[in-house]
DNA sequence: GCATAAACCACAAACGTTTGCTATCATTAA
DNA sequence: TTAATGATAGCAAACGTTTGTGGTTTATGC
């Protein structure tokens, strides 16, 4: 059985509300007892219970993060950010995965309102159906959020930015004719790089044909499969934007197979910047995201919520995604 | 404010006991009040106190789980497969990441206890000083345990096998002096996974010289650094053993910046099978462990540990870890 | 030496549950 | 009709804390 305040109080011969006063450092006690009371409570190994704690103060200093992929190192890299910032507060954090499934969302969101969490970071598993976090009273802090969500706080990369930054890379190598494979797993985000993307194209009086803009999943097989179905269905496609790193690394796959040389016949260019898109034999062009800082964010803004949790305007914090220019795309001409 | 027990009591005018029992499946209430309770919990949207069920019942449905690094593949795929397992037991999971040091640790396993939770799953930061978890009162599973840690349960794979596995490999390719890099940060199972090696050695009547073996950190530049090192030392090392893929996948970055054939000149092989040594750019060769079921044994095990918490052996499971053939290593002569 | 204030500390209620015990009531058997 | 039985339901204590209130001691000033 744990020690418990008690326990210290007993050995003394003081009451316990000393006890707790003394831990807490609160005034209300002498510096005599104060001292004794804080070295028995050592001696005897004694460790507060955060649940008694919890109950009564109605904080938990433990926040939930529901992301649908730990493997996926942009979530890993965004979920470091979150821990670090985490530990220096004394927070810990509830790891959720919801696999891109809502209804493991909203089973995690249940099981972390029961466990009492002072608040949630989430990425939205379907960003869609967003009215179902309105009935949740906890502070929410959304990864990506959707343009019509103004109810909840959240922080994301400007996305629009970054689709017209890597479509007009790819127009500036020179390539004619993109192909796009949006991630059916977040529609809204991929729509939003799609604009840019148009926006863009439209720059440089082009327009995109419905055909070269498929859908496929935010995995490396799925990128794989949706390279195929997009240059099957239209072989003069010559360069490639994949709605994350992992797609883009499963058009490489791709094309590897079927011996067509990147960039020099086909450019390729992906989102996120995750640390492998860097390695020599991959060299992949991409737009970065600043993932820890992101992380940090997350955390010290729903540090902020929490703390003023009555009422708080929700806020939007954009953040500037940039250009990463590897090797999968050709050197601009005339630069 | 939340609602609870007593604000369904009040509203149905029964005592709050019978609520409790009604909600948990207790026999003691008719059925007829036993329903209308029930109903009219999911009508107010009530949710149960974890935090005050956690305190009478003294058990939080809460594990640890302690690592080092979430953006190591290895250990990503791990925590995957123990949520994934958690999920089916509605045990939900903090995560602690100790970035290698055992400060670090120590302070996680200190605000678990104080947390309450039932379990803790740790990959120690340091293998060395496992005396540490002595005093911890909660059930304990340890990935990779210390050999003389007699005292605690663990989940691991054979290192020792895996060691020999990739040594007897590379001897099998025709390579002739082989070049090791051993992680600091685990320094047991990477002495585990030497003497292995030095087995294969020893079948084929070689032995390792004092140069050929070297330490460097686990990741991508910690690889780069060691293999330069290794080269550097010794120019006719014509393959390197990475303890883990991560410096395996560094050791190829130094390669191909020096342009040394891979594998002509040099071969490469790693350990754990990460999902990035399979890209068919790097196509590493390598030691694969079954990460995720790795993740699901440690979390059915600490259950187990946790339902007969009084007294049970201590059990250390072994897992086989099976050589993977890719492009970094020739084919085998003669075979 | 006494009144007053300040400092210290103990008591008890509260947080939201679970659960052993007891009281009530209806049912059944004698 | 009465006593015994069994099913329901309520009471109250407990889990380990925090904290407002009030009581006791000590110091302070006259």
């Amino acid at each position: 059985m744990n020690i418990t305040i008690k326990d210290i109080a007993r050995e003394l011969g003081v009451s316990y509300s000393s006890i707790s006063r003394a831990l807490n450092g609160k005034e209300g006690v002498s510096d005599a007892t104060r001292t004794s009371i804080v070295e028995t409570a050592k001696r005897m190994g004694y460790q507060p219970n955060e649940l008694a704690r919890g109950l009564v103060n109605k904080v938990s200093k433990t926040v939930g993060v529901i992301i649908p992929d730990i493997n996926n190192p942009f979530f890993g890299e965004i979920v470091t950010g979150i821990t670090q910032a985490a530990k220096e507060s004394d927070y810990d954090i509830f790891l959720c995965i919801s696999d891109w499934d809502s209804k493991n969302e909203k089973e995690y969101l249940n099981a972390l309102r029961k466990k009492r969490v002072d608040g949630i970071i989430l990425k939205p598993a379907r960003n869609d159906c967003f009215e179902n976090y309105e009935e949740i009273k906890i502070p929410l802090m959304i990864i990506e959020n959707h343009e019509e969500n103004k109810s909840h706080s959240s922080v994301e990369v400007d996305n629009e930015r970054g689709g017209y930054l890597a479509a007009k890379h790819l127009l500036d190598c020179g390539y004619k004719k993109l192909g796009l494979i949006l991630g059916r797993e977040d529609k809204f985000a991929s729509r939003q790089r799609l604009k840019g993307a148009e926006k863009a194209l439209k720059d440089y009086k082009m327009m995109l044909c419905p055909d070269s803009v498929i859908e496929g999943s935010f995995s490396i097989e799925g990128g794989r499969l949706s390279a195929k179905a997009l240059m099957e269905k239209d072989p003069d496609i010559d360069a490639i934007f994949g709605m994350n790193d992992l797609i883009a690394l499963g058009a490489l796959q791709y094309l590897s197979e079927e011996q067509i040389a990147v960039p020099e016949k086909v450019g390729v260019i992906g989102f996120d910047n995750i640390s492998y898109a860097g390695l020599p034999q991959i060299e992949l062009t991409t737009i970065h995201q600043p993932k820890n800082e992101l992380g940090r964010l997350l955390f010290e803004n729903i540090l902020i919520e929490i703390q003023h949790k009555s009422e708080k305007e929700p806020v939007r914090i954009l953040i500037q995604p940039e250009l990463k220019i590897r090797k999968t795309t050709k050197s601009q001409v005339g630069k």
